[in-house]
Order: C-alpha cells, then structure tokens, then sequence
DNA sequence: GTTAGCACTCTTTTGTACTGAGTGCTAATA
DNA sequence: TATTAGCACTCAGTACAAAAGAGTGCTAAC
C-alpha cells in the first residue's frame, strides 16, 4: 500500500512529465510549493516507488519517468476530475446548432476533440440498429445499368449500382419494387437480409415471372458487409507531441493509420463508460507506443458508437478523460434530440 | 549552348542523383562505362554546368547536385519515353474491368498511381459539364425533414437534407416536385441554378399558392458550391523519400495534405497534356520543396479533371512521365466507353 | 524519521584529431 | 589545343577524450 506521501510525490511526477516530457529529479520536486521534503527524501520515496514498479529510469543516473503501471495507477486513484469551462461552454456552444443529418454531428464531434486535446480522434459511426427502411427505389440509368436508393428514417441514403441482367422484365421489377416497399418499410435495416431469405423470397416466387434473376441483383443490393464509418480529426496533431521526434515512429503511426480495418475493431469492443487503455494494455502492437481513451455515445438503450483518442502514454489524462466526458453526453443528448425529431 | 559532352555528363549526373539521392562526384562519373574522360576532365565540365546554372554543391568540397534550373532541363530536353512493359500492362489489365460508377474508375487510377511510383497521387474529380439531371426526387422524413434526391446520368446519387418550412402545403410540393422533373429532366448540372433563377420561379410563381417558402427550400437544395472531390493515394508513400528524414519537413506536409481547397486549386489549372512544375516554379509555398506532375484527363471535348503525382524535386521523372502518360490515356479511354454505355 | 553531504554514474557538450570523398588548379602529356 | 595526372585544399563525418551538468544512492549527522 503507498503512503499518503508516496501518493503525492507520485502524482507530482507524472503532473510534471505530462507537462514537460522530461525524466523528473527529486530536487526538481524538492522546490515545488506544495512539497516540503528535502531532495534526499524524495529520493528515497521514488527509488521506493521504482521498486514497486511505478517509475523507472531512462538510464542509471537519470530523472524519473512514469511507468505504464504508473500511469495507470494514475488514471485510476489520482486524477480528479477537473473542468475547463472554456472548453466545456465551447462544446455545449457547438451543439447548439441544428443539424440536419446526423453525420454532421458526429464529424463535427471528431473535430471538436482533436482540436482540443491536440490528439488525434477516431469516432466510430453509430451501428445502425435503430435505423430503420423507409423506401427503396430503384432506377435505370441505361439499358445496363441500375442504382438502387435506400432511404432510412435517420435520413440517411445509400446507393448502388448494378448491372441489370439482360433478361430481366421491366414489369417485373416494378413488381418487385412495391413487394419490397410493402414488405420492407420499416424493417431495421439490420434484419433486411434476414427477411428477404425468407418473406420476400417467397412473394417473389409467387409472383414474378423470373425469379432467378431478380433474386440475384436484390442480392448484390442487400447483402454486403455495410463498411463501419470512422471519422478521424487530427490525424497530423499527434506529430507535435515531442516523442514523435523519430521519423521512423511517424512512418509506423501512418502506416498504422491507413488500416481502417484494425483501428475501428479497437474501438468496436469498447464497454460502456469510459476506458482507458495504456500503452503494451492495448492489443495492436502498432499502437503500444501509445495510450487510447474510448467513450461511448448512446441513443435509447441501443449504444451507437463510439469516441476514441489517441496519443502518446505520456497524455493529459485529467483534461482528457473530462473532455470525453463531457463531449459523450452532448453527443448523446444531440443524437437523442435529433431522432426524436427525425423518427 | 551545351556541347554533346556536357549534355551526356549532365543526364547521368541527373540519373545518378534520382537513383541514389546521393551528390555525385567526378571519379564515380568518369568510372561509368559509357563514360571515357578522366575525372579531372569531368571536374572542368561540371565546373562549367555549374557556372551556368545546372548544378549545385551541397557545400565546397562536394559531389554535384542537380539545380531545379537542371531539372527543368532535363525534363525538357534530355528525358526519352522509356515503357516500362510491366507496368503498362498492370495498368491496362486493372481497365479491363467492369465499371458501374466512375468513382471507382477514379479512385483506383490514384491507388494504382501512388503505388507504381512510391509517390502521393492527388486526382481532381471530373467537373461535371457532361452530367446531366435524370431524376429529382423528395421524400419527407419528419414533419419538420426532407430530403431530396438527385440522380445524375452519370449514376451519382446526390442527396441533401433540408428543414421543411412549417408553412409549406403538401399539395405544392408535389406540383413542385413534378415541376422541377419536367423542366429540369437532361439538363447539365451546371446549368441548373441558372435555370431555376429562369423559368422555373416564372413558373412556380404561376403554379404554386405559397411560392415564397417554396423557393426558398429550393434554393437550398440546388445553390452550393459543389465541393471537388479529392481522391489521393499513398498519402504515406511520401516518408520513405530519403529527402524526409526531417521530421518538420513532414510535419508541414501533413499540414498542407489538409488543405484539400488548396490542393484543388493547384491542380485545376492544369492546361490540356502533361506539365511538370518544379521547386520554386510551384506557386504555393507549401510545396516549394517539391515537384508536382500533372496530367489532365479527358471525355468528349470537355477536360474532365486533373491527375497529379506529388514528390521530391530528386523525381524519377522519366518512369512518372511515361506512367502518366499512359495512365490519362486509359483513365480517357475508359471513362469514354463507360460514359458511352451509360448515356 | 529527515536531511546534508559526497562519491558515483551517465548524458550531453565541447574540442581535437583523423579520415575519406571530392574539388580546383597547375603542369605535363598526346 | 584538348586532355589528364598530380597535388594541395576543403569540408562532412567519425572517433575519442575531457569537462560540465543533472541526478542518484548511501552514509552519517541532526
């Protein structure tokens, strides 16, 4: 168990290397108002502390730096959470607005974030369980080729394009499109697949001449895996951080960044709350280097999405971990307001 | 004038250089084969290209490096178009497939680009002289949301959310609605804030109870400034140059690479054909390091956009030259038939 | 329990010497 | 007259040593 002076002079050195990205010295410590210990003192107290595993050394005769398991400790006993209010009134400020498509808040959502913490922020878009099918409509573009409109009640509106299969009848697919619009409307859009293999697929045969056919561009359509949207702000703030000094860090971090794929998994399995995770915590090991912060945002009982910052271990976890608070809850409280004008 | 001897000695320092980033020296010059002068004969004529322009030193006692005034010369005069047959065929066979909308034929002509030459590509979207209006559509999503739908020729989808007017009747949106289908079906894209301000309010104001509210939604929905769409490729290719071994020169790339208008800019007034711009020739101050390539891409007699390669000066202009050559050409060719089987 | 003092460690900076790559110039050569 | 060999010179890069500075650990005194 630390001593109530051990949790202190803890808390002063990572305060300070947070701030300084410098190994801190017990004499460094020694001066500051609020401690009144000698240099030889402290420095007992943090060869202690190293021995717990909570600093380390950059080299023999160095300064202390935190370890991740300092940190960590930090993150759950010693931070209080502290509000800047200019940050805070200018978030409630931004969401103020009416926004007319829910994209909108999240983009501006992942701005906002970046720009204040200078980190780097990735929002995974919201899972569409609450989105719902309003119309599809279907459309010829030429004797080819068709594109397909699918409005949801969220107002969003995807298309596609598809080769029309020569042999399909024009009447045919207006047959189609009003089973698909009576049968369909408002179906979660996560159920569609599931409720054309089995409803639709059975109106169809009973009523289209070419059954084949159709079945198979409704398919190339509806089943394909809906790609998650990851809006990232930021992306050349994390450069600034001083441990971004080796070109080859930076390579990696770009490199790491243009894998869509593997960052929106890291933020897909994120609990409810906040979370943080530190350093070699993280499963990737491109980003062990670096310490990630996810909240997430809900709507109704379903969670939606979730916000994420990256940066280097050496973060503002107390300013950071306020503002991710604070930002969830106006998220949340924006898209509430927004479906419940939009349902 | 630059004897025959002083052009050979010129093109393979230039070649030398671009391989290997490295100032090259009399005696390695004069040790290549289809060299037969002693160094010290070599040292007189670099003496002289320098003199004039064509080479500098990094500092007294250096190898040669070439001057952007020695670039510019070599692009100009001493560069043969040499096929790579490997290449070419790549890029041919990725054409052969079967597009269904122009997006992908863009967005992959930068991927293919970027990775090729281990440069940034950068690709201005076609302007839309050719596209055409087929469809208007507008479907309500609340009491208080629509969101109108505009489908091209082209097959794009183009939709905006607009707050609907309390005091708009649902009669007249209707009315409008076949208003704008009739008078606007196959009219250019462009051309429509023109022919809205025009016929269109002559007719509404005839047709429609409450034209006011009316015409303002409309003018929502059709007077923006339609963004340019910037597809980029290998945004990270760029780091492996040897020139980035700065991390501030990286930094102030990935703070230009933000500034998408700016990018645009640069590459819209690309003249007809290829045109390299060197160093300084570039007017932003951003990329003054830099040498950009650009090459315009074509349907019909309309110039559809612009494809840029963006690298070090230190360029292998004679490989990227001859690539993007061959690249607008098919990207030409292939938007022509898709274009043709979509009309 | 706390602190002053000192020896010790390690990084960083500064200075010096050396090496290697390359140049410019001069004088000899073809 | 054009070319080349030879040599003195320049500069970046490296290696090494010495000195300075920051910090530690330990011991003995308070």
């Amino acid at each position: 168990m630390l001593t109530e002076r051990q949790l202190l002079i803890l808390q002063v050195i990572i305060d300070d290397f947070i701030a300084s990205a410098q190994p801190v010295g017990s004499r460094a410590i020694s001066k500051k108002t609020n401690i009144n210990y000698s240099a030889a003192t402290i420095r007992n107290e943090m060869a202690d502390l190293e021995d717990m595993g909570f600093l380390e050394k950059t080299h023999l005769s160095s300064g202390r730096v935190p370890s991740e398991k300092g940190y960590r400790y930090y993150v759950d006993h010693l931070i209080t959470p502290t509000v800047k209010h200019k940050d805070v009134s200018l978030i409630k400020h931004i969401f103020k607005e009416d926004f007319l498509e829910f994209e909108q808040i999240v983009q501006m959502s992942a701005e906002v974030l970046s720009d204040l913490t200078n980190y780097t922020s990735i929002i995974l878009g919201p899972e569409i369980y609450e989105t719902r099918l309003k119309k599809i409509q279907i459309f010829t573009l030429s004797p080819h080729v068709a594109v397909a409109i699918l409005i949801t009640n969220t107002g969003h509106v995807e298309h596609r394009s598809f080769s029309l299969p020569a042999a399909i009848h024009a009447t045919d697919m207006e047959k189609l499109v009003n089973i698909l619009n009576e049968r369909l409307y408002d179906v979660p859009i996560v159920h569609l697949p599931e409720m054309i293999n089995t409803e639709i697929v059975f109106l169809m045969q009973q009523y289209l001449d070419d059954f084949e056919t159709s079945y198979d561009y409704l398919k190339a359509v509806f089943f394909y895996e809906q790609p998650v949207k990851l809006y990232i702000g930021g992306k050349s703030n994390i450069l600034m951080q001083p441990e971004f000094n080796d070109v080859d860090k930076i390579r990696s971090f770009y490199t790491m960044m243009e894998k869509e794929e593997e960052i929106a998994n890291l933020l897909k399995n994120a609990t409810d709350g906040l979370k943080v995770t530190i350093g070699n915590e993280n499963k990737i090991d491109a980003i062990k280097d670096f310490s990630l912060i996810t909240a997430s945002y809900q709507i109704g009982d379903d969670q939606l999405g979730t916000i994420g910052l990256l940066g280097p271990t050496r973060m503002e976890y107390q300013k950071v971990i306020t503002l991710l608070n604070v930002l969830s809850n106006e998220m949340t409280e924006a898209l509430y307001l927004w479906f419940r004008q939009n349902k």
